[in-house]
DNA sequence: CGCCAAGTTGACAAGTCTCAATGTAAGTGG
DNA sequence: CCACTTACATTGAGACTTGTCAACTTGGCG
């Protein structure tokens, strides 16, 4: 995190202030904890700053910590032979990493850009959920929606056709981003390579770029740049992600 | 539950013993709990009798209780537009059905066979977590292994082909068949229609049928019935399902 | 014994993958 | 600051797998 701000994404405003000072409280996590509880959290929280691309954790590792994105991006994937491996999702600041179950990492993931980290032990944060029953629900819930969001990924990849894929894609993103307080004309933000997006929706890489082609020559979508799509059409992006 | 034994699948020996008198008390979610706890659990569970094809939850509708599957086989699956669904697991004796947590049911699921089903309304089973540590524990580690299972579907529908599905579904089977206690020689039980399995592989039948014909045809497995598939050479499926 | 539901197989079309070339933006060194 | 290099994205052409539609076979059940 001492890099020159040439390393940033550009200034899209969906990344604006990853420099701002860190305010854990902020957290989504924490939001509904009471306030004792939340304070207990916010102390045991380690920050930690990840560069882009930097291996966070390993697929099969002893699991230690539970990890929480505060700024940036990161990419979670799961191997699948010797050189095959498939992206099975990307986390968000607000988001978590890792569960207070399980000795081992279920996949692996890396910063996706510079960004970061709130850490802490899992013997640690298990504790506090012992003593905080608000906290636990909160991790509880938190789990639940990781498994909601591992669900709709199924009918992406069950049965949907190339265009329908980065249809629903585009609009999950920008509902996960205006979840995170950004405004509806904010373009979506896909700062991660194609590869690892195609990799994401079950595609290889020039079938996402052919979808994408279609919606950028049908209307639906502009971009200004590889990383910011702008929907130009929302509700004929709606009808192309269910039944096109 | 009442219906002529002629509406059970053939007696392989993985479905024996439906008609046992219940012990609830044997449940794999049970086992790890201390004695008190156990028997708190127990007397919380309702057992209700499931006839083949009948419907248990429907997505959607507010969530009020969670099920175990004691007897039987039931099948979830996801509506992915008005006429379209996703069938996304299939649930075996020892499985859960529902969370504690989010006010609606996230998918519905029907029997697959006849059954019975243990019950708990979700308040009731929250305050039994929340006297009993052990329990939440179990509970958690029950979400985090459903959450496991998901994940590895993904794999299977990112970036398989059909004969790659069909090997590491058998698999699969077999390995949680033998988690519940079952031989290795015992045939892996498909008791679901070939439309259902195909759905949940993210095929169309045909194509779920041709990769049986051909793992048949090369002697890998035989099916002494439709619903009955024997592994002939075990090594060469596990090769099947990663590479070819 | 015959009907009906479910599974298998065949032929063809459509969509995706593969391989390869081209275009474009970012990063590096002079 | 510019040219060079590299990595990434897009586009094109052809092969191949899968989806689609339809006929046929099998097995269960009245």
């Amino acid at each position: 995190m001492t890099g020159p701000s040439s390393t940033c994404p550009p200034a899209t405003g969906a990344n604006a202030g990853a420099r701002r000072p860190v305010r854990l409280d902020a957290l989504p996590l924490l939001q509904t904890l009471e306030g004792t509880t939340r304070a207990a959290v916010v102390k045991a929280l380690t920050v930690a700053t990840v560069r882009k691309h930097e291996q966070i954790i390993q697929e099969g590792a002893p699991a230690r910590t539970v990890t929480i994105v505060v700024d940036g991006v990161v990419m979670v994937w799961k191997r699948r032979s010797a050189a095959d491996t498939q992206i099975t999702g990307f986390l968000f600041p607000g988001d978590l990493l890792g569960t207070l179950v399980g000795d081992r990492y279920l996949y692996s993931a890396r910063a996706v850009i510079d960004g970061r980290l709130a850490q802490v032990t899992r013997a640690h944060l298990a504790e506090l959920a012992e003593r905080h029953p608000d906290l636990r629900h909160a991790l509880y819930r938190n789990v639940a929606s990781d498994f909601a969001l591992v669900q709709d990924q199924l009918l992406i990849l069950g049965a949907m056709s190339a265009v329908e894929r980065v249809a629903t894609a585009l609009l999950q993103f920008e509902r996960r981003q205006q979840a995170r307080g950004m405004g509806q004309g904010v373009p979506v933000w896909l700062p991660m390579r194609r590869t690892d997006l195609a990799s994401y929706l079950g595609l290889e890489l020039p079938t996402l770029s052919r979808a994408f082609s279609r919606l950028r020559r049908e209307g639906v979508i502009a971009s200004p740049s590889t990383t910011d799509v702008t929907i130009r059409d929302r509700d004929a992006l709606i009808r192309v992600s269910c039944d096109a």
